[in-house]
DNA sequence: GCCAACGTTGGC
DNA sequence: GCCAACGTTGGC
């Protein structure tokens, strides 16, 4: 079965794709948006997760993969909301800015753009390839 | 720092 | 069940 793809964002001030490469693996938890939820709640180990530093930078920085499928927030005691884990995988050879994301009319219509303060929304394996060709990279899948 | 977008809450 | 008020996110 073939992996999906999924964008994540956090503003690098409260975790930075820095401290993921140093962490190696971070539970990505604190969610409570219904839509965010239920992204989490579909990912599968394995998926590959693209890290977007929100604010500051405005910039996907690097590649992730799920390692641990939704299980409940550590953080809170209501059953509704979930967490999953992630693992740092390999760095963007260059950032992927949203100002150039915006340029691209085949990403017009990713999450990022259209909807603006979700934080964890699916991509399309055609938009992931495309940012990483933006980005120059070519993906280690070993 | 401002403000638009939008999700949530609570009064009715 | 509607909608106004409010809070939060995140781009600029």
């Amino acid at each position: 079965m073939a992996y999906s793809y999924w964008l994540v964002k956090s503003e690098p001030s409260v975790y930075s794709w820095e401290q993921l490469v140093k962490d190696k693996k971070i539970t990505w938890d604190g969610v409570r948006n219904y839509q965010a939820r239920n992204h989490l709640q579909q990912m599968k180990k394995g998926d590959w997760v693209l890290f977007y530093h929100s604010n500051e930078e405005r910039a996907i920085v690097g590649i992730a993969r799920v390692c641990k499928e939704a299980y409940q927030d550590p953080t809170t005691s209501i059953a509704q909301w979930v967490a999953v884990d992630i693992a740092h995988h390999q760095a963007l050879t260059q950032p992927v800015y949203l100002a150039d994301i915006k340029k691209q009319p085949a990403l017009s219509d990713i999450g990022l753009i259209k909807q603006g303060r979700l934080s964890v929304m699916p991509l399309t394996d055609h938009a992931f390839k495309l940012i990483l060709t933006l980005s120059k990279t070519l993906l280690h899948t070993a």
